[in-house]
DNA sequence: ATTAAGATTGAGACCAAATCTCAATCAGAA
DNA sequence: TTCTGATTGAGATTTGGTCTCAATCTTAAT
């Protein structure tokens, strides 16, 4: 069992609810994409190496591992969720390519400690935050194609 | 006719589209939201006004209106979207109470300045960003109700 | 090893938000 | 006025996700 799936069990069993196999299946499976992907591409995947696994349980495991702080959910313009985990992982923002739909990830120290002053001055109790930058990647500026979003 | 709405016109006819009743009715509404709001909040406002507008109709209107940079939409955690008309207010970002729904607008010059910053560093053509801040706010701080979230 | 209590699962029903379809209508140019 | 193409409404469809509930599984107590 990869580390990532024991911490998440121990997770599990703090939180008073049962280890399954198919938790284990789902949890290994997140920590093997090691990009941003959706709960449908998990979904096939599993489907693909013959995991018999329903929807509904990868969608209630994800829930679980985001509650665990393990996973955390992207939501982009689109209206698409994506997924990561971010165990072992430090905390980063996005950039975002409206042309081919890479995501490039970065950390800003600045920005993160002028979004708790914010917060402060309006007497908010920060939980999380959200910063997505849109616009048009390297690549995509040079090559000009019109390779279709994700 | 509300001089937002004529800006729109003239951005339909600029764009070799048709003006119409319904966009008229549709954008005067727009521009009567002085806050954020739903395409179903904006749908249910016509038909109280006794307005038969069809719900199709109200979203692809909000769509051009996107597109002409008038409006915005804001997509929360929860998935819902919400809209709000950025023409003649100026750019800003969001906290938002996890408990009430609440949005608090605020602008940050710093943070937006090391956006640019970031965007430069990566050869990132900057088109737009979105940063929200999730927490609880003061007055549920305070209440400890248990407001649904809108 | 049995049993009981409660958690988990899968299949598919269900849901809300948003988009699509297409015939009827409308706007604007000629 | 006529023509062409854009727009609309009603409802079907799609999408992404949640809910239901009987069957199954996990764990802890006998
Ligand atoms: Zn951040
Ligand atoms: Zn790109
Ligand atoms: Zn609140
Ligand atoms: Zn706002």
């Amino acid at each position: 069992m990869k580390d990532e799936t024991r911490k998440f069990q121990k997770f599990i069993q703090k939180s008073n609810l049962l280890w399954s196999i198919e938790r284990e299946i789902i949890t290994n499976q997140v920590f093997d994409n090691h990009f941003h992907f959706t709960a449908d591409d998990l979904f096939i995947q599993l489907n693909e190496k013959g995991r018999k696994i329903s929807r509904a349980t990868v969608y209630r495991t994800l829930e679980l591992l985001e509650k665990s702080s393990m996973v955390s959910k992207i939501q982009l313009a689109s209206g698409k969720h994506f997924y990561e985990h971010i165990f072992g992982h430090k905390h980063h923002d996005h950039l975002i390519c409206q042309k081919c739909g890479r995501m490039i990830e970065f950390h800003c120290e600045d920005i993160e400690q002028w979004q708790e002053k914010i917060s402060t001055e309006n007497n908010f109790k920060m939980a999380g935050h959200c910063l997505k930058i849109y616009g048009i990647c390297a690549d995509c500026m040079k090559k000009k194609s019109k390779n279709k979003p994700k």
